[in-house]
DNA sequence: CGTCTACTGTAACGACCGTTGTGCATAACG
DNA sequence: CGTTATGCACAACGGTCGTTACAGTAGACG
């Protein structure tokens, strides 16, 4: 029998693709344990209910994102091409880890009611987190760039990034990652400071 | 007692708020008399089925959707001009059809399974639908445009379009559409033929 | 008036859901 | 060796789901 870590994974990376690929409530624990190849009370066992499993899956992949997003940002030369380096980082991140869905997030909020008033859910937490990651992220880039209205390229660069994720999503034939690359550059470009 | 049209209208308004706005696995069919205001046995009179509510909403979305686009380009002035008038369609309808989010078909696609081989389901028929119809138009409008590779602006329109829906669906709080605006302004800029 | 349509409420059905308990097998560690 | 940790199979629980049947009411139309 394999030993901890690779159970908890397993459980995850079968999360990971029925949660995101069938959609969370329609995957039954059933289903969940028997794509892990585990049974359903060393789900329960780990983490406790199907939430936390749904809060670990998104946790993980929150911090595999954003580490992926940072190796592809170092490995641009320029400032513009660090700001344009999201589009290569879901590239490598999505070749890497197979046929998962785009956007995890994205198909978390469709199947979970708005948040009322006050937000205790931690799901949605974390899903807030993600964009607060994008949006400060593609913030800084922009002013690193020395941009014009650094702000509002970042903006622009954060709708054009959901382009991408929603196009993967909806499964469409084109390949976004070329159409977005070209208007992102456009926008840079744009914002380019004279002189 | 209301006759038969505006009964299935007060059906069809309440699936898609509660459809779209909190999922369609964790809306019951309780839920949704209890919204529509009427018997969850009318409904089934009606639809059929909670299948058949879903595939009304959508074929209902789908043809306000692209009617709103056809008057919204019709009042567009220039080619150029009409290739961006499906963000004042957003705009418009958005405000029209108050708090329902964006997009359903978006939304929809997420919480099914993907279709696997052959596509017996109407429902991914219809978020196909919706898909030709947006690269259809965005295609013949670009090359009524005039521009160098209509095709390829068509595709990148379509990303930045589908930004705007996923940015509204996770309800950022920046407004996207100055941000689309000015990104789909360049793209079409830049695609203008010399001279 | 009678008939029909449209809709209502209540109750029930089979099925599946998330979750937990019990008991057992295996492997590592002292 | 015994202890502990880890995971398994089996079974069951309360609950909710989508769906349907049964019985009854209000208005339209002849």
């Amino acid at each position: 029998m394999v030993r901890g870590a690779p159970t908890q994974q397993r459980i995850l990376d079968a999360a990971e693709r029925l949660f995101f690929g069938d959609g969370i409530a329609v995957t039954g624990m059933d289903a969940l344990a028997a794509e892990a190849g585990v049974s359903v009370v060393t789900i329960y066992h780990h983490f406790g209910s199907k939430d936390g499993v749904l809060q670990a899956v998104l946790t993980r992949r929150l911090t595999a994102w954003t580490t992926a997003w940072d190796t592809a940002i170092a490995r641009a030369a320029t400032p513009e091409d660090r700001l344009l380096a999201v589009f290569d980082a879901i590239e490598t991140f999505r070749s890497a880890n197979g046929r998962t869905q785009w956007c995890c997030f994205l198909s978390t909020v469709s199947e979970r009611p708005s948040p009322t008033g006050a937000d205790p859910d931690p799901v949605h937490a974390l899903v807030r987190q993600d964009t607060a990651e994008l949006v400060g992220r593609l913030g800084s880039l922009a002013e690193a760039a020395d941009l014009t209205d650094p702000r509002a390229t970042a903006a622009t660069l954060l709708v054009i990034y959901n382009g991408v994720l929603s196009s993967l999503l909806r499964g469409e034939p084109e390949d976004p990652f070329q159409a977005a690359r070209v208007a992102a550059r456009l926008v840079v470009s744009a914002a380019r400071r004279p002189g």
